[in-house]
DNA sequence: AGCTTATTTATACAATCAACCAAATAGTGG
DNA sequence: CCACTATTTGGTTGATTGTATAAATAAGCT
């Protein structure tokens, strides 16, 4: 029965839901006002714990925030390794729908927090003061991915490439959000909710984009 | 000579220029740090003026970041407008390059404010939080360039169009922000200073994206 | 001159913040 | 059972926050 192993789990394993649920409640507060509008008690008080056990768990406010940011990251970046590995000299459009299709089952797979996640990330990306996390968790995986495209489209210049999939992360990262943007824009005629839609325009907008760099087309 | 006018100028030029040198470091800070980073005290300092000069001159924090959006905006869709007016039977890159190409002048114009105001904006398109502020300035003036690409390419889906403007939009702003996350990918090789370059990169990237959306292609 | 108004200053306030600490609790291994 | 360790609690600390206020300054107008 794994007698020391259930042990030791039931010792830590009240600790451990009490940081999943200050995670929890953190990315959803991270997710909807961002890094320096929240306070620890509103996550405190979310997650339904003390104040003082944020401390306890994870130090200062800045590593929660990393921690935030590192638990899903791992597990998204596996995945889209694992979609472009499964691939057989594949096309931008493939390439592209290997890095955003994980975004967009997880976004509708019913759990709430990634939705929360992405717009946490949506949020790093916007100044340079967390630049740090997103080169740490997500570079080496997008390199893979910037390589991909290079090796799909030959010849095309580098730097160039390297801008329109910057461009084309932007791009995801507004739509996987869910940024009310292109509702307001629309007086409500599109909803940034619709993920299939936006999924599709999505693709269908970076591999366009993407691909006019290749001066051959 | 217009003596009334100029008594009453004189009267007001201590106030005004106080009231620019508030919202220039307000500017900078918010576009440094966003809006909640960002205290009162710190702007006024870096504005070389006493704290109750904010609360006297704008009243509320709120407020304060309300005006520093609003300045640049009137002047930035002015001239957008501006051009697109003067083109005739446009294309989706013509049209494209009206919307972009005054926030690529004002930032080589020189004066550090525009970057800093960029970075303002880019900041505001990340939550929801800030997004009336979006729709007051700027729907118009969007809302007219989307009905010039419709024009442009008849027949077309709306909602998709829509969708390819914001994603558009996200793409210009992460590029005239001088977001760095291109230079960390890259390793330093492509630089987010590079405003020639990104400038054609992104009517490249955005005219293929939104022109992919017309199936008559 | 005096009266009025706009601007600026210094100061205060109540609220909130992140971080810290000592004590209490509980579950585990010896 | 006892000692040990992880976890949780309540309370405090000193700093910082946005906002408000009363007094001072200056400048224009009659």
């Amino acid at each position: 029965m794994a007698a020391a192993a259930r042990k030791q789990k039931v010792t830590r394993q009240n600790g451990d839901q009490t940081r999943e649920k200050i995670l929890d409640a953190a990315e959803a507060s991270f997710g909807e006002q961002g890094f320096a509008a929240v306070s620890l008690r509103e996550i405190t008080t979310r997650a339904e714990v003390t104040l003082a056990l944020a401390s306890y768990h994870f130090g200062t406010k800045d590593n929660l925030f990393e921690e935030v940011v590192a638990r899903r990251a791992t597990i998204l970046c596996a995945e889209r390794q694992a979609r472009l590995d499964a691939l057989q000299n594949p096309d931008v459009r493939e390439i592209l729908g290997a890095f955003f299709g994980p975004l967009f089952d997880m976004a509708k797979s019913g759990d709430p927090g990634w939705p929360a996640y992405f717009r946490v990330l949506a949020r790093l990306g916007e100044g340079d003061e967390w630049m740090h996390l997103l080169s740490r968790y997500f570079d080496e995986t997008a390199q893979a991915f910037v390589a991909a495209l290079q090796k799909a489209m030959p010849g095309v210049d580098p730097d160039g490439l390297n801008r329109g999939f910057v461009m084309a992360l932007h791009a995801m990262l507004a739509t996987v959000s869910q940024h009310a943007r292109v509702t307001t824009l629309t007086g409500g005629k599109v909803s940034a909710h619709n993920l299939e839609a936006a999924q599709e325009a999505l693709l269908t907008f970076a591999t366009a984009g993407i691909e006019s760099f290749d001066s051959r087309r």
